[in-house]
RNA sequence: GCGCGAGUAGCUCAGCUGGAUAGAGCGUCGGCCUCCGGAGCCGAAGGUCGCGGGUUCGAAUCCCGCCUUGCGCACCA
């Protein structure tokens, strides 16, 4: 039992004394000011209804009751309207230390998951280009709320959708072929909606190596001589129309544009310390016999894909109908805004009906809890998803899936706003930033502000190597724990707690420090509960704060036995819990700088 | 127009689910190197928490109404 539990544990008793009824719940936390103590309760105000008294007057009638004899408190008093303020006897706080020291990299760790099994699905890059800075920051924000969970006893999938079967995967493999015709010395012509970027230049590269071509003419002449028709160059609509053409019937083609660009992706991932569980391919939603594999409730039969069971399935609930041709489902129902389509009128699905279907993959693979992390411009869908999923009727709880939507990313460099758009072909790529910043840095930077907020990214502040840069403030702060060992020759694992003398911890910033050590397992199990990292990143900072502050004004080698050994207990406690926070978001934590 | 976010120091943002005199980083100004890393430390200036009501012992936080702003409202994804 720590201090906290102690007092909380004495309040309850006290308050039933005086007659509070049973579902009152002592609130602790810590006083903002250290002066009014290192824990605060306002027990006093909340019962001033119920029992008809005074704040402080109960607060003084509490107090006597209060029986403290185990919890370490030094000092009780009562300030303000009616708050109790305990202050805990330096010694007492500092043992704390000790189960930092033994639990080593798993301090922090609890299981109030108790083992439950949760996917969250982040990035999600269509492959029609490279990730940008705006992957980056989802990147970041999904595999940290992935760690927040599992450090918090939950069983993480992390999953990455991949759409590879719709409109736009034509779109990309049509502008492959624009760029095939450019490097075989034609105009450059693309139409609305095609990829302009310079890497549809590689994946044409890509392509004609992929063939054995000796160049774009070669290849051209052989595969699809109708393209090279000079009369296309004043006729873009026809040259679109005989492009599809080409892209429809070669799928192969498609394939290899693809894999192409996942490739880059996946290598970006890796510079960026990142690794998926799984990788679900929308595709493999209309594979045959799919609907058993993944989404089992579904009741598919052989043979029947998960896209094709979802439609039977909604149509025999009852919550379809057909209008203009168009087969609709009744999401208004649900919570929805308005019905939506679900197979247009030529027949094809639109994108909601395999991303139900996807969905109730989810939950059909055993995930009962699914996050997913997305822009904020994809909020519209959150609604139909979720209609869809309860229109199946089969057992999905209501509000699956959750969502976590992240705003956009502003990128600054030299004070100036540096402009990327996916349209233009002028986008700051994830891998460009990585280069230039550090992986470190990239991470930090990006899970340092919540999602709802806009995240004003600084380049140049992420590169400065010095003190104004946070996330070197945090490292060096590690690092400089560690030297006190170094330079002391001495193995932090050599220190024994029994052989600690914790009274002797008393200066004011070792006991705001540690105060702050203790705080480290309800601060990352409140970041896990509200899905939040931003908390960390707070955290870290300003512990780091504390160990330059204490490190700057108190001496640890070459003190007194007795104050020596306890000040590198300190540090080696203080030293555990920045790595740990640290590898919460992916970072790392040197030995030296 | 409807829905969902966001308005807090010059700038970028926290504010732990209603607590005490609203905080941090950057920037600005001023101090500190015989001592475990000055890649650091200390201090100062800087606020109508968008505006107006309400709820209560107590509101940046909860409710209502405005204002500004971002995003979304396809048989596109």
């Amino acid at each position: 039992m720590t201090p906290v539990d102690l007092i909380r544990a004495a309040l309850l008793d006290a308050a039933r004394e005086l007659g509070a009824p049973d579902t009152i719940a002592p609130v602790l936390e810590r006083p903002r000011d250290p002066a009014n103590g290192d824990w605060s309760t306002n027990l006093a105000m909340m019962l001033a209804k119920p029992l008809g008294d005074k704040p402080r007057a109960l607060a003084t009638r509490l107090v006597e009751k209060l029986d403290l004899a185990a919890a370490g408190v030094s000092k009780v008093d009562i300030a303000g309207p009616g708050f109790i303020n305990f202050y805990i006897a330096s010694g007492a706080n500092a043992r704390g230390l000790a189960a930092i020291v033994a639990t080593g990299d798993a301090y922090g760790r609890d299981d109030s998951g108790a083992g439950r099994r949760v996917v969250v699905e982040f990035v999600s890059a269509n492959p029609t280009g490279p990730l940008h800075v705006g992957h980056g920051r989802q990147a970041v924000l999904g595999d940290a709320i992935s760690s927040l969970l599992e450090w918090t006893g939950w069983s993480v999938s992390r999953e990455y959708y991949y759409n590879d079967a719709g409109v736009q995967i034509a779109n990309l493999a049509a502008s492959v072929v624009v760029r095939l015709r450019e490097l075989a010395g034609y105009p450059t012509q693309f139409p609305e909606g095609w990829y302009q970027g310079e890497y549809v230049l590689e994946v044409a590269r890509a392509y004609i190596a992929d063939r054995g071509a000796s160049d774009a003419k070669a290849l051209l002449q052989s595969e699809a001589p109708g393209l090279l028709d000079a009369s296309f160059d004043t006729d873009t609509p026809r040259l679109t129309h005989a492009i599809l053409g080409f892209v429809r019937e070669n799928p192969d083609f498609v394939r290899v544009a693809v894999d192409e660009l996942r490739q880059t992706q996946d290598r970006d991932l890796k510079t960026f310390g990142l690794a998926f569980d799984t990788y679900f391919l929308e595709s493999s939603l209309y594979a045959p016999s799919s609907a058993r594999a993944i989404a089992p409730m579904l009741g598919g039969s052989e043979g029947e894909s998960a896209v094709d069971a979802t439609v039977r399935k909604l149509e025999s609930s009852g919550h379809t109908y057909e209008e203009d041709g168009a087969l609709w489902l009744r999401t208004e129902e649900f919570g929805d805004d308005k019905n939506r389509v679900m197979r247009k009128r030529d027949g094809t699905y639109t994108y909601f009906l395999p991303d139900v279907a996807y969905h109730v993959s989810k939950f059909g693979r055993g995930f009962p809890r699914a996050i997913n992390v997305q822009g904020t411009d994809h909020h519209g869908t959150i609604g139909r998803v979720r209609a869809g999923v309860q229109a199946l009727d089969v057992g999905i709880p209501a509000g699956y899936p959750d969502y976590i939507l992240h705003n956009l990313v502003k990128l600054v460099r030299n004070g100036e706003e540096v402009k990327f758009s996916k349209r233009s072909g002028s986008i700051v790529t994830l891998e460009e930033l990585l280069a230039d910043v550090g992986r470190d840095a990239v991470r930090y930077f990006f899970a340092m502000r919540k999602a709802e907020s806009e995240l004003v990214f600084d380049i140049d502040l992420a590169r400065a190597q010095s003190e104004e840069n946070p996330v070197y403030y945090i490292q060096m702060a590690h690092a400089r724990l560690c030297g006190i060992f170094r330079v002391g020759d001495i193995d932090p694992l050599s220190i024994a707690a029994g052989d600690v003398d914790f009274d002797a911890l008393v200066e004011p910033e070792e006991r705001e420090l540690i105060k702050a050590l203790l705080d480290f397992p309800s601060m990352l199990s409140g970041a896990a509960e509200a899905l939040e990292p931003h908390r960390v990143a707070s955290y870290l900072l300003e512990t780091a704060q504390l160990v330059h502050t204490w490190y700057h004004k108190h001496h640890v080698l070459g003190e007194p036995h007795a104050i020596m050994s306890a000040r590198l207990f300190l540090a080696q406690a203080s030293r555990i819990v920045l790595r740990n926070g640290l590898a919460v978001l992916g970072i790392a934590a040197p030995d030296r700088m």
